[in-house]
DNA sequence: AATGAATGAGAATTCATTCAT
DNA sequence: AATGAATGAATTCTCATTCAT
């Protein structure tokens, strides 16, 4: 899956990698910063300590940049859901499960900053949408797998719904959680568990 | 008389207003179809009919247009609040409240197919960002207020942090429904109210 | 067939007229001067003092402006091509004949100083090989045409032949007529007529 | 003695000699196939299976790959020009003369397909320019030789006007036997031999 | 000497804004 | 006031050349 961005060139050596990496974080902070239109190769460069040539070795274009950024944060995405996933948290009680994905959730967003830029797509490119997009059915394919995980005999397309519900109530609110500072991260974190629990126990009593 | 001269004035100065408005209209549509950034002046003025010289006439800038665009949503968004906050609507059950309060930021959404892509600021610029961030400010006000009527004894910060949640998931949820099409519609919608509904009699319960 | 030219804009007004004609004279100089890809935008509008914005207004892209300028040229030809094929053209001599159109001819490339570097196409750019291989088709037609006036009964294909012959002889040595001066010009044109004329008595006789 | 060093240093050198042959025909292809500004140092090195940095090693510039590509040209054009300038071919009727020669001169140019590139210099750059230049200088100055031998009496300028309208000739027909495929290169090399005959033979008369 | 990654000047093109008509 | 042509700074991307390994 990774192999579908578009290298420009594989890059043989450790400093090829060490400086696509700085390339990808200069640009996560430069799309975080300004949005994706408004990023300039030439900054990301600058903030890379590279040359927009180098960068352009790498990366063909700027979309390349953007659409190997979304695979990087695919794949960490996996890794959260892989977690959530395991049969240890379904056999959790829901309060127990979504104490830990929305921590799981709020870390990921604290690490990786420039996720949010991609994450919420505005229709302003299409590169951008199609970024979104791709992390958004990410997501909601673990939303679904997690609910049928506990609640099998429900209907696929409520499912779909249902999951669709979680991922998008996470979306908008985790930034609320960045945005609150130490001191009330915490307590914006155990409202997104009280809301996300109360609507999902609701689901379980109707089925 | 002084009807007279205001009456022989006015003719231009309505035409002048209708200009604005097909201008700003015309800006709603760029904007929604191709974002902020992308839409151009040239873009716009086509779009309205007029030239871009004359758009140059009432907006200095493509910010002011947004900026005005943005006074304009206010101030609808004003009126739909005027009706949510009414006496009445505080003495509806909590349930019928969110019933009728759903249904009419839908319907707002409906009618006003630009109104998302300010809603939605990302931080591609500072314009934008601005404008979103005035958009929803007057939201969670509208929100404080209501929940203010509601449970007049809770504590302010936490007020403002029920008052914002809901304003998030609201504005994270109804483009669900736009996306869902006429069947899917109602059924997402009701979903959302069973949500909020949830979330809030847990908070009334808490308190 | 001239409107095959992708003008972005009809210009409406003479002075919209007058600057084109000001960027193609300009951008016939550029491309004489260091060829066409080796010419910049930037150049062809400074020398046409006007901005590229208003060259980017008229012509949506470098290849346009070359496509503008091959269709002038095109034009231009047709001229030469209607006095060459008149009639009378056809009853003279073949002596008088070539002594008229390698004068005109020579005239032309006089006239025109930048039509060269069109006529003559590196496989540089696939823009100037289509602009080479347009106008040399032109002038194979007109050739063609003037040799079945001449010698009706002869096969198509050496017809052809023939007519792509004398194109590239001519294409070949008028530039020596240019690069002769005033002193040799009129010598070297003297043996220009000398060749067309030995040769296609020649063929003449042998049909 | 002095071989065994001679030898001990021979393969190094001759290992460089070999790259250089590479890099040369390397240059030749791309230079034939897109023409000498589109084509690119990265370029040549990889067709000759090198390193730019190796190619840097030999040629300060892509300039000096040019010229020494033009510099093999030229030796292959004396050798050429040795045959057609030997007593034998002196002594020769004409038409006989310019069958050998134009014979020559045909399979020169298939067997040098990138000689095309540099012979028909536009101005595009000063570099091919002075390429095309030297190799036209060279033509020219065989061409005199030539003419000298049979003519001994006419004036030089005249010579030198009968040399270059000669070799324009040839210039822009030879690439119509190349086009022509195999079965109308004969025809067209037939052509050749003819206008070349019928006008040289006019010049004797006139002389 | 060989390699190929790195550099950055330069080119085409776009679009917010101005200003002559 | 209205028009839309004109402007040019800014952006993406390329490629000749250099230089660390």
């Amino acid at each position: 899956m990774a192999n579908k961005v578009a290298f420009r060139r594989a890059p043989k050596q450790e400093r090829g990698q060490r400086r696509i990496a700085r390339i990808l974080g200069a640009a996560a902070q430069e799309f975080a910063r300004v949005g994706f239109d408004a990023a300039t190769t030439n900054g990301i460069a600058r903030r890379a300590k590279t040359s927009v040539g180098s960068l352009y070795q790498f990366f063909p274009n700027k979309g390349a940049i953007l659409a190997a950024l979304t695979e990087h944060y695919l794949n960490e995405i996996r890794a959260v859901h892989a977690v959530v996933l395991s049969a240890e948290a379904a056999r959790l009680p829901l309060a127990a499960f979504f104490d830990q994905l929305v921590d799981l959730l709020a870390e990921f967003h604290t690490t990786h900053p420039g996720f949010l830029s991609l994450f919420y797509g505005s229709p302003t490119s299409a590169h951008l949408a199609a970024a979104a997009e791709r992390l958004h059915r990410e997501c909601v394919a673990g939303a679904e797998a997690s609910i049928a995980a506990r609640l099998p005999d429900l209907d696929p397309a409520r499912r779909r719904l249902y999951a669709t519900i979680n991922v998008q109530v996470v979306k908008a609110l985790l930034p609320l959680a960045a945005a609150a500072g130490p001191a009330g991260r915490a307590q914006v974190l155990a409202e997104i568990k009280k809301l996300l629990i109360r609507y999902m126990d609701g689901v379980a009593a109707e089925g």
